[in-house]
RNA sequence: GGUAAUCUUG
């Protein structure tokens, strides 16, 4: 078992999704019993293949066939293959049968769910699940934030998004990190604000996150998508001349 | 001992 274990942590490594089914079904064939370390393994390479339908379909199995309990852990992999797939319906009706059935959702499966909505740039949808969790008692961390902010990002929604940002830095309710500041400045980007773009990249390192590459990247963008050369050009010689200083 | 979440571009 241990040896599907890490051949299956492998395969999914290297995006052989097809290959971790094979591998569950020669399991099957030999008569070894899986565990869940080797289905969520099985089921996030298939997550990253967009094959969600398979994934969902694995954690039946895994209960059906192979008789074990699916854990957190698995169906939070499951509710991570939805939202890849940007099939958020299908992540909430996974959350809640997992909490029907007793097993408490963590932060991961929070940040993933929100996550789904994201992906389709449901913010209105974000906000609400954000407090829906706080109010069950459900971890909600930074990353949970930072997704819910993409969320603004994908929907081109500038002001809310904004003011969403705002709220993170008054309210304190988690500590930003640097992605919370990229994740704004990819907002400003997504909507040809590149000064405000700007503005953000500027503010980071007073508060203590200098910005990365990622960071500066994301403004680079903009300015391609505004065509302000002069300011890309300007923010090279930046990133040259701070060297590797630069995350 | 090993598995799950959030950032730009490629």
């Amino acid at each position: 078992i241990f040896s599907y274990t890490h051949l299956m942590s492998s395969l999914e490594k290297l995006g052989r999704e097809r290959a971790c089914l094979s591998a569950i079904h020669d399991m099957r064939a030999r008569g070894i019993k899986a565990d869940t370390y080797c289905y969520v393994s099985a089921m996030k390479a298939l997550g990253t293949a967009g094959q969600w339908e398979t994934a969902v379909s694995l954690l039946s199995e895994l209960r059906d066939i192979e008789r074990v309990v699916p854990d957190v852990y698995v169906y939070t992999a499951a509710i991570s293959a939805c939202s890849t797939a940007g099939r958020w319906e299908e992540a909430f009706v996974l959350k809640a049968e997992m909490v029907n059935r007793g097993i408490k959702p963590n932060g991961y499966t929070v940040t993933s769910c929100i996550s789904a909505l994201a992906r389709a740039g449901e913010w209105e949808r974000a906000l609400q699940e954000l407090k829906v969790a706080e109010e069950d008692g459900l971890p909600v961390s930074t990353p949970a934030f930072n997704a819910a902010l993409k969320a603004f990002a994908i929907a081109k929604a500038l002001e809310p998004g904004l003011d969403f940002f705002r709220d993170m830095q008054r309210d304190g309710r988690v500590p930003l990190d640097e992605q919370t500041y990229n994740i704004a400045i990819e907002l400003c980007k997504e909507c040809g604000e590149t000064s405000k773009a700007l503005a953000i990249l500027r503010s980071m390192a007073t508060s203590g996150f200098p910005p990365s590459v990622v960071s500066f990247n994301t403004v680079l963008g903009a300015c391609e998508a505004t065509g302000d050369y002069r300011l890309s050009l300007e923010l090279l010689r930046e990133m040259r001349l701070q060297g590797g200083r630069i995350a």
